[in-house]
RNA sequence: GCGAAAGUGGCGGAACUGGCAGACGCGCCGGACUUAGGAUCCGGUAGCCGAAAGGCUAUGGGGGUUCAAGUCCCCCCUUUCGCACCA
């Protein structure tokens, strides 16, 4: 056979594999499934290895479970929607549709390139009506579901250019572009109510247990759960999770953005400074995101209203660290026990009462705190509760507040409604229309899609793009048939991607987003890959639509991902690689060096998946190496395995042959479950390396000798005959095993290989090799002996070998003997096949 | 501040349920083959002492449990990531 020339395999091959369609599936009841997905690309030029780590990890397990007998599915496409386009529209006057697709056409011959098994007839790009038409027939469904709703809400505007801005483009605190100071501006909006979902969403967390902790956790925090009770201080409504210190409640604080604010400044004795002061307020709070620390303050409204335990009036502030869209908006001020009410009323002076002493001391004395005392204890100053610990008064206040009819025990959640709408060409056009008459008509469903009009100019100036496209605007009505405008936001891209996994399951649908029937065949996704960045939005969304598809009878089950793997990024010189740092690994310019498969193998053995990584050249150069030394051994061995016999001989194997076959079975056994089980890739790549050396190892000592060196002479002749058949056998069981099991990894190569060990069918058709627990099995085992803990001597003896003799063979054993000689044995201690332990003295 | 994860040779990393720390690779050193080789094959490579046999010390630091700890428990340090006034 030739030289190892990867670039020539990888062609070949990726040919072969297109022209057979290898890796498109259907759906098939009577077949075990396999779901394995990457998070879809968004479509920004090049892919640099950082991206195609995660699509290489994504095949390694595609690959593999084929092999196991799964019908596996394994798209890809394209999150094709978003700013970058647009902004380049802006800058560069390419339409965004153009560049997409040119990107597109890109980044798909790169995945290409690197063979990659996708079902590429299921690929889809989300910018195009064919997908996006079923995102407005979803939002439709949750307008009727009441899951999508319209409300005012607070968009960061800058006025020089007359536009809104997103968060990225906002630069401390100023425009991105022009650099003016960006200004809030209230602006209606659509939002999808993912509260509706808050505490199924939670719940539903403890039914993966194959997630990462620490994305379940960022889950967990994000949704914020806190038990609480609401208590009305007279027309005022607070929240709070310490109902237990509420005889401590000094005063009362409201939020600038309170719907009261309006009232209490006008009644108030000098509403013109108050307001100024509640202006100033609300625009710190937007400055207060970028910048982080601001000055706790507030403003007293001259108003008092009655606490309802003490009875006593306590002043009513509006103050700039509450928050209007949690809770209640309005919070008590207990000073003793909680940091920034203890803060706040140090600082205007106003009383602090302690109402809650550590179980285990006495009261502290109000002046003399330096802080507040936020731990649970036992009531103290509290009327009819004194004595009471904290947990039993949140209980028994809570009951009486609801007896009373002023309150009610609350769950407050920190997560809330998902804002939709952008004010943006670029996305899925919201499908509804304003008639002056009948206010918000959807747009009917044989009406769908709304598509995106092609316009021509970005100016980046002015209010939404599209409601400068008037034959898009003027619309009729569809209910009265009255002239009417229709909505000019679109939607935001995180719409796209909450779903695109189930239409995976039938791309090609245009009458439903996918076909029930398939989509319960395919899912739940079995293994889904992806970056951390995705760990809290992309991922609940996608578990929010989940469930509201589920609702609308679309699925059956709750939660979309089984099991989910956040790979680690690669870094170059210490930074994440990106375009504008300039330390972008091309993996074409690799491919050109050292194929795929080197690439691949390199990447998958370096680390494992979810761990960052350096890249490093010289590794991968290592890869290359290991790959031509498998192809040196394989075509060195492969006439004599090729004729060698199918079953094992009934003589010849001897020592040498036996410790052949059991690296071989072990190391099954150790790919397996690495694979499979535990996903640690750079395991089974080393486990490989180590067979490979040990093949290498039994070669030279065999007639054949090791693989010849390749050189300029082209290595000597190779006297196949005299190999025995009993060394035939081993090392076609070997081999097989090996490339078999190497081929997820390095697919064009193995399937080079496999072919020219005399395999008619492809990889894929051959399956992944057994494992059998005899063979892996070693007949004589080294055990090392302690002696006080430090290792002292090794004994080589038989697999079976009994505790009893093992203990006597220790204890005589010479080198134990220096170390035990005139000294008591008190113990020994024999771990089963593992080692001795002997105690002295 | 709160929460999570992680600290192992010159480097990337192994070590499954506590049981020989450093597998495998990179790098480096040596040998073979060579006109030559940065190709290939073979060998060596944690540190310290020692000619060697061997010994001692080592998994961020300090305690502990155990015959035995990288692994379990407690305290501390460092790094990375996430949330950051959520009442």
């Amino acid at each position: 056979m030739a030289d190892y020339n990867p670039q020539q395999l990888d062609t070949k091959w990726q040919q072969r594999w297109r022209e057979s369609r290898a890796f498109e599936v259907e759906a098939d009841p009577s077949r075990p499934k396999f779901y394995t997905l990457e998070m879809f690309a968004y479509p920004s030029g090049h892919a640099h290895v950082g991206h195609v780590r995660n699509y290489i990890i994504g095949d390694v397990v595609a690959r593999t479970k084929r092999m196991r007998g799964y019908n596996v599915l394994h798209p890809f496409g394209w999150d094709a929607f978003g700013l970058p386009a647009e902004n380049a529209a802006i800058k560069g006057g390419i339409h965004p549709e153009t560049s997409t697709l040119a990107n597109i056409a890109h980044m798909k011959g790169q995945l290409q390139r690197l063979g990659i098994s996708y079902a590429w007839e299921r690929e889809f790009a989300t910018c195009l009506p064919e997908y996006y038409q079923f995102n407005q027939w979803i939002f439709l469904k949750m307008l009727e579901r009441d899951l999508a709703y319209r409300k005012r809400s607070t968009v960061n505007w800058c006025p020089s250019c007359q536009t809104v801005l997103a968060n990225e483009q906002v630069i401390d605190g100023a425009c991105w572009r022009c650099g003016s100071v960006v200004i809030a501006r209230d602006l209606e909006q659509w939002f999808f109510r993912i509260t509706a979902y808050a505490d199924e969403l939670l719940k539903g967390l403890d039914t993966l247990p194959a997630w990462p902790d620490k994305v379940l956790v960022m889950q967990r925090n994000w949704i914020g759960r806190s038990e609480g009770a609401r208590v009305a201080f007279d027309g005022i409504e607070v929240f709070t999770t310490r109902i237990d210190t509420i005889f401590g409640a000094t005063f009362v604080l409201v939020a600038p953005e309170h719907p009261l604010v309006a009232r209490l400044v006008a009644e108030s004795r000098n509403p013109e400074g108050l307001r100024a002061e509640v202006a100033r307020f609300t625009a710190q709070d937007r400055l207060a995101r970028q910048s982080g620390e601001v000055e706790k303050e507030g403003v007293f409204t001259g108003r008092e209203v009655t606490n309802p335990f003490t009875g006593q009036p306590v002043p009513v502030w509006i103050a700039n660290f509450v928050l209007g869209e949690y809770g209640t908006g309005a919070v008590m001020g207990v000073p003793a026990h909680d940091q920034r009410d203890f803060e706040f009323a140090r600082k205007y002076k106003l009383p602090i009462t302690v109402v809650v002493r550590p179980e285990d001391g006495p009261s502290p004395e109000a002046a003399s705190l330096t802080e507040a005392a936020v731990s649970y204890g036992v009531l103290v100053q509290s009327g009819p509760y004194d004595g009471m610990r904290s947990d039993e008064a949140k209980r028994a206040l809570t009951s009486e507040v609801e007896a009373r009819g002023i309150g009610q025990g609350s769950v407050q959640y920190r997560l809330k409604d998902w804002g939709i709408s952008r004010q943006r060409y670029w996305g899925t056009p919201i499908p509804v229309i304003h008639c002056e008459k009948d206010g918000v008509v959807p747009v009917p469903y044989e009406d769908l899609p709304v598509t995106l009009p092609r316009v021509t100019q970005f100016t980046g100036r002015g209010d939404s793009p599209l409601a400068q496209v008037p034959e898009f605007v003027n619309v009729t009505c569809p209910r009265c048939g009255g002239p009417a405008r229709r909505e000019t936001d679109t939607m935001d891209t995180f719409v796209d991607s909450s779903w695109y996994f189930l239409r995976f399951c039938d791309p090609r649908n245009d009458r439903l987003p996918f076909d029930p029937a398939k989509a319960a065949y395919w899912m739940p996704v079995d293994f889904y890959s992806g970056g951390v960045e995705h760990a809290i939005l992309h991922l609940l969304y996608s578990r929010f639509f989940t469930r509201v598809l589920r609702d609308i009878g679309l699925v059956r089950f709750d939660e979309p991902f089984t099991r989910l793997l956040t790979q680690g990024m690669v870094l170059k010189d210490g930074a994440v690689m990106s375009k504008s740092k300039g330390n972008v690994v091309d993996p074409d310019e690799m491919l050109q060096r050292y194929g795929a498969d080197a690439l691949r193998l390199y990447v998958m053995f370096v680390a494992p998946p979810e761990k960052e990584v350096e890249w490093s050249d010289t590794g991968l150069e290592g890869s290359y190496r290991f790959l031509a030394r498998v192809w040196r051994l394989v075509d060195h061995w492969a006439e004599s395995v090729r004729q060698g016999p199918k079953a094992a001989p009934a003589s010849g194997i001897g020592d040498a042959e036996r410790a052949v076959r059991r690296k071989t079975h072990d190391t099954i056994r150790r790919a397996t479950v690495d694979i499979e089980e535990r996903i640690h890739l750079n395991t089974v790549v080393s486990a490989l390396m180590e067979l490979v050396n040990e093949l290498y190892a039994y070669s030279e000592r065999s007639p054949l000798g090791a693989p010849a060196m390749r050189g300029s002479d082209g290595g000597a002749a190779v006297p196949q005959a005299s190999t025995s058949p009993a060394a035939r056998f081993v090392m076609r069981e070997a081999i097989d095993a090996l490339v078999l099991m190497l081929s997820p990894f390095a697919p064009h190569t193995c399937e080079e290989l496999w072919q020219h060990l005399g395999h008619p069918e492809s990889l894929a058709a051959a399956g992944w090799p057994e494992f059998d627990a005899d063979l892996a099995r070693a007949d004589e085992l080294v055990i090392p002996v302690q002696v006080n803990g430090k290792l002292r001597g090794r004994l080589t003896v038989p697999a079976d070998i009994s505790d009893d003799r093992l203990k006597d063979l220790a204890l005589s054993d010479e080198a134990v003997q220096a170390h035990i000689a005139g000294k008591a044995v008190r113990k020994v201690i024999v771990a089963k096949g593992r080692l001795v332990s002997v105690v002295v003295q």
